[in-house]
DNA sequence: GATTGACTTGGAGCAGACTCCAGATGTTAT
DNA sequence: ATAACATCTGGAGTCTGCTCCAAGTCAATC
């Protein structure tokens, strides 16, 4: 699959595509005999995880590792583990933070709500 | 107080209340003869206020203008409303996607026990 | 009155994460 | 074979949100 349906496929932009595996965040995609990119289906895979990732907001860098340690083959299972324990427990975090917001939020919304009703 | 214990008792930079005032995140500060800061515990809440928001990603944007609003007064009320309802489902968007990708986490993370235990 | 430390400003610099562009090459349809 | 479109690359530009710096003013102390 070329890089433009790729893009369409999984909403990706063709430069955000091209950057991603600039920077290693995806594993490079093979290319054919005049050098243009075929993704498989395995690249697919790794794009929607990574998006997925991402959408939560978990770092590139921390993402970048990950790929580079699965790359390096079963050697690394450990430090891929701890990798996603540690960035489980980012999220859980930044949860609970934005979980004090909302509730700050909400309270905030309800007393604009009384005001309104006087 | 001087900015310097503000800088320290909400554990934000004196660049960055600097630069929240110049951006007007906060209202401006009242000054004293000499143009040193002077911040009143008004001016603490609505730090205290922006960190949270903050924290939890809510955008400069929104809030400046929300800001904005807030001192233009009671006539705008509706629109201040407007924004809290709009952030409010930013930030549930949001926790919601990083619900997914935890769940998604949890997974790779249970898989990588279970190969571990082979 | 000279040093020390806090505060001021404007503007430059930086990191992260794209996004855009120009110029070259490849592919497809007529 | 020529137009129209897709893809490639390297590098520049953009946006957000700070962060740092220099050069100057202010305040307290020795």
């Amino acid at each position: 699959m070329k890089i433009k349906e790729v893009s369409e496929r999984m909403s990706v932009s063709q430069d955000t595509l091209r950057y991603y595996e600039k920077i290693h965040l995806i594993p490079s995609v093979k290319r054919n005999a005049s050098g243009i990119r075929e993704y498989t289906t395995e690249d697919l895979q790794w794009i929607a995880f990574i998006k997925c990732m991402r959408a939560a907001g978990l770092s590139i860098d921390a993402l970048c590792e990950y790929v580079r340690l699965y790359q390096e083959g079963d050697a690394t299972t450990k430090q891929r583990m701890q990798i996603l324990y540690d960035q489980r427990e980012v999220l859980q975090k930044r949860m609970e933070a934005m979980h004090t917001t909302l509730k700050k939020l909400n309270e905030k919304i309800r007393h604009y709500e009384q005001e309104t009703c006087l």
